[in-house]
DNA sequence: CTGTTAGCGCTTTCAT
DNA sequence: ATGAAAGCGCTAACAG
C-alpha cells in the first residue's frame, strides 16, 4: 500500500498542503466544508501524520524516556505500568532503557538522549556509586528530568519518593515489637538516597529503644550470590541477628533463600521484613511481611508531573512529592505470645 | 547550554555542513585531517545528531515498538529485558505499549504505529477475542512484524514461541505420573494460540492414559476475581479434580489463593503445575511446580530477527522459531510413595 | 478562507 | 576533497 502524506491528500482534493494541514488540526481559519472533505479523505486513506516530520518543526517528539535499573524488578515494572498508562492517555510514547545498575550504562544512555530523541526523562538511579555529571549535563541542557524512588539530591527538579525514613522506622519498630532484639539492616548500596533514608529510620527505631549498640548494617550489593554470601556470613557471625530488615525486595528473597538452604526457621529463629512489591508475598513460606510502595501511583505521578510541564512548556519545578508506603505484617515477622499480627 | 547542530560545527570549523556530515559518518571522501578536526569539536561540544532529522531523510527511526498485554507479568518483563538488551547493543530504541488484553487498545496502538514512528513491531497478542484486521493492515503496509508467544496464525511473518503442545503434554503427564487421576486444565482464552496448543497437549496426555473421559477444561478469563470464582466452583463441583494444570502464571497463583482460602492442601488434595516465570516459585508454600519458558531468550530472538531484517532492509521471513520450555517439578505436584520428585 | 513560502536538522546527489 | 542545493513531511508566518 502506498504511503499517504499531506501532499497526497492535497493533490487528491485539489487544495494546498497547508490547507490540509490546518484542516487536520481543526484550525479556525478553515471552512467547515473543507475540513469535512479533508477529514473524510484522511480517514479513508488511513492517513497518519509522520510524527518526526512534525517533531522537527515543532521541536517536540511526544516521546519520553524511562530509565530504570531493570524491568524485571516488580517495583519498576509497576512504575512503568503507571507511566505507560498516563502516557497512553496523554498521547505520549514511552522509550524504555535499563541500566542494570551500571553507572557507565546510565551515563551512556543519558549521553544518547541529549540528541532530542525524547522530550523528557523519568529516571530511577543505578545503584553503582556515581558522580552525577551525566545528569547535571542533561539538566543544564534543559532536558526535563523527573526522578522517582532513587533520586539525585544534587539536581533541583521533581522527585517522587516514598517516606523512606518512616518506612524504615516502622519496619524496624515492628520487628522489635514482635520480640526481635538484634535487628540487622540489609543495605543495597549505601550512597543511594533510598538506602540511606531507610537506614536512618532503622537506626532511629533502635535508638528509641536504646538498642543502638546492637545495630548492624550489612552491605549486600546488587548481585544475588554476593548478597547470599553476605547474609550467610551474618547468620554465622558470633552474635547473629534474630531480626532482619531488608531494604529492597531482592535482599528479602535472598534472606529466604539462605534461610531455606541453612534450615533457619522464619520467624521462630529470624523475623524478616522487607521492602517488596511481590504479588506472591502472601503465598510464600512463611508469608513475607512487606513494606509496600505505591509503585504504580509513583509512576503515574512522575509521568503526570512531566507531561504537565511539557504541555505548558514550563521547566520542571524543584519539588519533592512523597507518597506513603504501607507496612503489611505477615507470618515472617510474627512474634509469639503477643497475638497481634494476623499472619496473612 | 545552547543546542549544537551540524551548522554550529560547520561555522566553528569554517567548513560546509555537508563536509561535517560526511566526516561524522567517516566517509572516504573526506581527508583524515578534516575528519579529525570535526570529530574533536563534536566530542568537545557533546554534539548529538538529531535522530528525527536524519530519520526523515533516511526513512528509518531506529525505534521499534513492543506491544504486550502487560509489563507487570514476569514473563513479559523478562521478554522486554531480552529485547532491550539486544536493542541497546544494536543501537535501537524500544517503545513500550500495553494492551491490558484489550483488543480495542491493541488496535488503537497499531493504528497509531502506521505513522512511521517505528521501524518495526514486536508483539504478543491481547487475550480478548479478536479479528486481526489491525494486524493485517500493518502487514500490508509493509511494517515489519514479529510475534512472540501469543502469535497470529493468519499473518506470515516471524513467530517466536515455545513448544506449547509438548509442554502441555509433559505437565499433564507429570501430574498423572505423580498420582493425579482427574486433571483439570485452566484456560485463559481458548482462541489464543498458546492456550489452544497447551490444551491440545493436555488432552493428548489424557488420551494416552485413556483418561479422555475425565478431561475438564475450565475457562477462567483474564480477571483475577473471575478466575478465582471459576476455580472455586471447580473445587466444589460434584467430581472435583485432584490435579490442576494452569495454562498461565496468573491462574496458578489464583489456584493457590483459592486453595489457601478454602484450606485445600496442595499437593495432598490437589496437585498443581502451572506455566510460570516466577522468581519466587521455589519459595512458595508449597514450592510451585512450573513450566518455565525461556522468556529472556525469546525476547532476544524476536529482537534479533527484527533487527537483522531491518538492517538488510529485507522483509521479515515467514518462519517459526520454537524454543523449549522446561518442566520444573517441585512440591506442589509431588506424589506419595513414589519418591521421584525433589520438592525443590 | 486559502495558498505561497521558508524552514526544522540532516543526508545525498551533483558540481567544482 | 569540499561545497551548493534539493528535499524528507510537516508547520507556521505571511500574503492575498
Amino acid at each position: 500500500m502506498a504511503k499517504v502524506d499531506l501532499k497526497t491528500l492535497a493533490r487528491e482534493l485539489g487544495v494546498s498542503v497547508s490547507t490540509v494541514s490546518k484542516a487536520l488540526q481543526d484550525s479556525h481559519e478553515i471552512s467547515a466544508e473543507t475540513k469535512a472533505r479533508v477529514m473524510e479523505l484522511a480517514q479513508q486513506l488511513h492517513y497518519q501524520p509522520n510524527p518526526y516530520a512534525s517533531s522537527l518543526r515543532r521541536q517536540q517528539t511526544r516521546n519520553i524516556a524511562v530509565i530504570v535499573p531493570e524491568v524485571i524488578n516488580h517495583f519498576f515494572s509497576l512504575a512503568i505500568d503507571g507511566i505507560e498508562s498516563v502516557a497512553q492517555a496523554s498521547h505520549y510514547h514511552v522509550l524504555i532503557y535499563q541500566t542494570h545498575d551500571s553507572r557507565a550504562k546510565e551515563a551512556s544512555i543519558c549521553q544518547h538522549l541529549q540528541s532530542g530523541r525524547t522530550d523528557g526523562i523519568i529516571i530511577s538511579l543505578a545503584a553503582e556509586p556515581q558522580d552525577f555529571t551525566h545528569l547535571l549535563q542533561m539538566h543544564e541542557r534543559g532536558i526535563p528530568l523527573v526522578f522517582f524512588d532513587r533520586v539525585c539530591p544534587l539536581i533541583d527538579t521533581a522527585r517522587i519518593t516514598t517516606d523512606d525514613f518512616a518506612s524504615g522506622f516502622n519496619a524496624t519498630a515492628h520487628l522489635l515489637q514482635q520480640g526481635a532484639k538484634r535487628v540487622a539492616y540489609l543495605s543495597l548500596a549505601p550512597h543511594l538516597s533510598i538506602d540511606r533514608q531507610r537506614q536512618e529510620g532503622y537506626l532511629e527505631a533502635l535508638r528509641q529503644q536504646n538498642l543502638t549498640a546492637l545495630a548492624q548494617v550489612v552491605y549486600c550489593g546488587t548481585h544475588e550470590t554476593e548478597a547470599q554470601q553476605a547474609i550467610g556470613q551474618l547468620l554465622h557471625s558470633p552474635h547473629p541477628p534474630d531480626g532482619i530488615f531488608a531494604s529492597v525486595e531482592k535482599l528479602a528473597l535472598a534472606t529466604y533463600a539462605v534461610c531455606q538452604a541453612q534450615g533457619w526457621q522464619i520467624p521462630q529463629r529470624l523475623k524478616v521484613v522487607g521492602f517488596a512489591n511481590l504479588p506472591t508475598a502472601h503465598l510464600l513460606n512463611p508469608p513475607l511481611s512487606t513494606v509496600v510502595q505505591p509503585a504504580f501511583a509513583m509512576g503515574q505521578q512522575a509521568a503526570q508531573t512531566l507531561f504537565t510541564c511539557l504541555k505548558t512548556r514550563r521547566p520542571i519545578p524543584a519539588q519533592n512529592v512523597t507518597l506513603s508506603a504501607v507496612l503489611e505484617p505477615r507470618g515472617s515477622s510474627q512474634g509469639f505470645g503477643l497475638g497481634k499480627t494476623t499472619g496473612r
